[in-house]
DNA sequence: GTGGTCTAGACCACG
DNA sequence: GTGGTCTAGACCACC
């Protein structure tokens, strides 16, 4: 069981992804690290909202985008919890695709196999520890 | 030197990326398998475009898209061609960020780190083949 | 007379309804089924609340809504009961429009009238033998 | 191929659901009617809202709610269009299950088997007619 | 107090 | 000109 303070999502102006995507990206990646589990109750869209400094409408976006993905249960008038720390029912294609243009980036850069494989496992661990 | 004719490219209307990246995305996977290289002609704007099925500013974006990165010069009047077949002037952490939200996925659809890396492996082949 | 002990109702958070809403039609079931017949007590709010694992308000609402539609009697301080086993004082359209929206949907779905009417006919059968 | 001056849909504040869904209802109604048909072009979200007298982001919302349903397909800066007249992958169980309440209502009204069997008959034929 | 819906209006991304 | 995103603020439904 997590307290909801240890909620540390960045949001930054500059990143491509519109706001919403940034904060459902951002807790997704807290549910993977382990820091937020099964049952652990998510900030009321208003605390985050102001937490963050945007909008109700955006968390409340965020927040749908993860229902649809079925990693929390929005209750209404009850408040949001974490449903399940695990994606099913996605293809092994739909898993991948957007693997795709990341990767290509790299063998662009002209980045040996081994040092992306590196950066790979480095970038896996970083996201099973929550850090940065 | 390569003919224009060999350009396959696939647009999908349910990717979610837009349609400009994907054309973007298309050549730069063409250029990362050696299937263009340095000095090879672009197709002109108006011809991708017809031949895709899609409107030009489509294509144009696209290209000055790759133009950013450096990969492909378009001389006004003149046709574009490959400038280069490396993307350099990019951060580690630039080219780095956009594989942490697909690695997430990965992590949540519980794929364990081995079975992540030979995707990986795999998806890097079929770049640097020109595959699928 | 019906014990109360028989009020099988259960609650699905996945349930698109409101809560109280799940209450009240499980209620009307109760009625429609026979399971209640006019005279029969309700449970206290308090009792069905925590043997449903729901807030007290939820079970009062779903109380106020079965009041309005002259099915049951709430007497502040005395308990509630079964005042009536049918519906009047509703006009045929207001009967009607909650259906098309879910007939719609199973003509989306392609399934023949026969079908439909299959599926309605053993709905209805469900309902009156309290099934399910 | 239906031009879009056919659109009747219309918005009752009194209605239980909120507006985007009535819209979205009603988009449903219009194509199990055969009013709208694979590949037509649906109205911008801008002239549907004025033309509805409601706002942008309420016809936004029923566009991505059938968007979700796989109806319609919804393609950015270049309009909307019906992707497909049938809806897949629902469980008999979700398709069914909004019937129950609305049933229950009219058993509780004291209709008879037949009475109700003749009415879904009606209601049927005025969606699948595009009537009222 | 929680989340849901809606509005008006702005700005941007896209084709 | 199209749809997408975001904001500020309001009101309602729900628990």
């Amino acid at each position: 069981m997590q307290t909801l303070d240890t909620m540390l999502i960045t949001i930054d102006a500059d990143d491509p992804r519109p706001l919403y995507q940034q904060v459902a990206d951002g807790i997704r990646e807290l549910i993977a690290s382990g820091g937020l589990v099964k049952g652990d109750p998510l900030p009321p869209v208003r605390q985050l909202a102001t937490s963050l400094g945007v909008n109700m409408n955006t968390i409340a976006t965020a927040y749908r985008t993860l229902q649809d993905d079925g990693l929390i249960a929005v209750r209404h008038g009850a408040g949001s919890l974490v449903a399940s720390c695990t994606i099913t029912n996605r293809t092994r294609a739909e898993l991948l695709s957007p693997l795709r243009p990341a990767l290509t980036q790299l063998v662009l850069a002209d980045w040996p196999l081994g040092k992306i494989l590196e950066a790979v496992k480095q970038q896996i661990h970083l996201i099973k520890s929550g850090s940065s």
